[in-house]
DNA sequence: CAGAATCCACCGAGATACTG
DNA sequence: CAGTATCTCGGTGGATTCTG
């Protein structure tokens, strides 16, 4: 599994163009990206998610947790790792995320357009 | 085109439960679900809507207008009536929001439950 | 009828500093 | 390493009252 890039939601995440949203906060459809080729450690999430504090991204995770959607797993030895994987129940929304994903990213055009002509009015 | 229950969103919505959000707002959804069959008026929209205020209201539905997603038309002949509709743009969503539905109506069970286990804990 | 104006409470989110 | 503890601030959403 590939190392998460810390460029990876530069730019554009998250944008309030997007109608879509995951979880219940504003980092949790990050989080689940991260987590979709398999289980990361908190500093690995931190790596892609270096504009959200440590104590944003603990709730979030801990919202997501609650939610069924992710699971936490506490490792002592060697060192202290902690990691965070998706759920069966986390990883079936991949589905419908995925769906959503496309339709902005077919209509992100369209989006701005809406958004400009409502600055330029 | 039937009118609007008033019933039509009580007990569940909108519910944290619902790892899924459409628009930029709380009631974004319950307006694009009220639009599906067809152009509404502002009052049509309350009756279902009808824990909404209608300054709220306004509010969701010129968000919705300016991410393009709806119309809105004013009419002044023969009484005062503004109509709201979904342009292609809004329709188009419905794809994926109906897999986001199907998705939460297949697993509130499940959300349910992890909920419910967080509060025995 | 379809809102606008005003005021207010809450909560999500961020900054900063600290810890088992 | 993987978080906590405080504090703060702004924005969303709601109650209430008023209007072209």
């Amino acid at each position: 599994m590939e190392p998460l890039r810390a460029d990876m939601f530069d730019e554009i995440c998250p944008s309030t163009l997007n109608p879509f949203r995951f979880g219940r906060d504003k980092w949790a459809a990050l989080v689940i990206a991260c987590l979709e080729d398999g289980p990361r450690r908190f500093s690995e999430l931190r790596v892609p998610l270096h504009r959200v504090t440590p104590k944003v991204l603990t709730q979030s995770l801990r919202h997501l947790e609650q939610d069924g959607l992710i699971s936490r797993t506490e490792y002592a030895v060697p060192v202290r790792r902690v990691v965070y994987e998706l759920t069966p129940l986390g990883r079936s929304m991949l589905g419908p995320i995925r769906a959503a994903c496309a339709w902005t990213a077919d209509h992100w055009d369209e989006l701005l357009d809406a958004r400009e002509a409502e600055i330029t009015r």
